[in-house]
DNA sequence: ATACGATTGCTAAAAAATTAGCATAATCTT
DNA sequence: AAGATTATGCTAATTTTTTAGCAATCGTAT
């Protein structure tokens, strides 16, 4: 059984874990950065703090400095960003999720991208049968 | 032009905006129906006030009591969110992506489902060409 | 009419989040 | 080696968020 950890994040703790997300693991001065509205050094590596305390970062030191890292996999934690976003604004429904993924960005798809996706499909279609 | 919202949503502000997205539309005691680990009633209004004082909700009088609803559109907001997801998870791919979502949900779609999905494929490629 | 229940207007207090300063150690540069 | 730069340990203060109470109003049922 893996730790659970409910506590929904703060708005400065969600910037944070999203950053650290997006780039796997980073430094404090990564960290700050990436942050669109940077505060300061200190306030960075308080609420990195924090968050290790909460369990939801961890850290080692290399080359002298702390390099912070989620405790959840990507993974784990993109699906429930995703199951978050279809409970929310599409009904549960995945195809209509996909529906507007594709909506959204079909511009930036290439035609090998849509052939990716026609065998997943054609892939879940076996699955399911 | 439209008005920006830039401004992040705290904790509980993001839930109740989760709530009435979710649900199109919501009184005051349906939003506190619908939080998690509701507060007081009194509490509910005070932050429904809060955004509607940043814009982020409106809300008219009806049967007596105040309807509160986004000012943004769900499919606007829903973009939003799935670029976020997009962005912090999976590299910006929409493949990806919608990989993903597949392999989160694949069990509970239909054949149908599928289908309705292969079209849409389809209709980007066409679109692409 | 009157009591009841649900709602809003307004206000204040408590809790949490966010920010930052200062001292110190390690590392890099000249 | 000395100075500059960058890092951490620890602490405190400010700001924002979150919570809730009380009075007044409106509709409903007795």
């Amino acid at each position: 059984m893996s730790k659970s950890l409910p506590q929904q994040l703060s708005r400065r703790e969600r910037q944070i874990m999203d950053a650290i997300f997006a780039r796997g693991r980073a430094s404090v001065a990564e960290v700050l950065g990436a942050l669109e509205d940077p505060p300061s050094y200190s306030s960075v590596r308080a609420l990195l703090r924090i968050l290790v305390e909460k369990g939801h970062l961890t850290y080692k030191e290399m080359d002298g400095r702390y390099i912070y890292m989620p405790t959840q996999s990507r993974t784990r934690a993109a699906r429930a960003a995703l199951r978050q976003v279809l409970q929310t604004f599409y009904e549960g429904s995945a195809v209509k999720t996909v529906a507007a993924l594709l909506d959204l960005s079909s511009d930036d798809m290439s035609q090998e991208d849509l052939n990716r996706l026609s065998k997943l499909i054609e892939e879940a279609r076996k699955e399911g049968r």
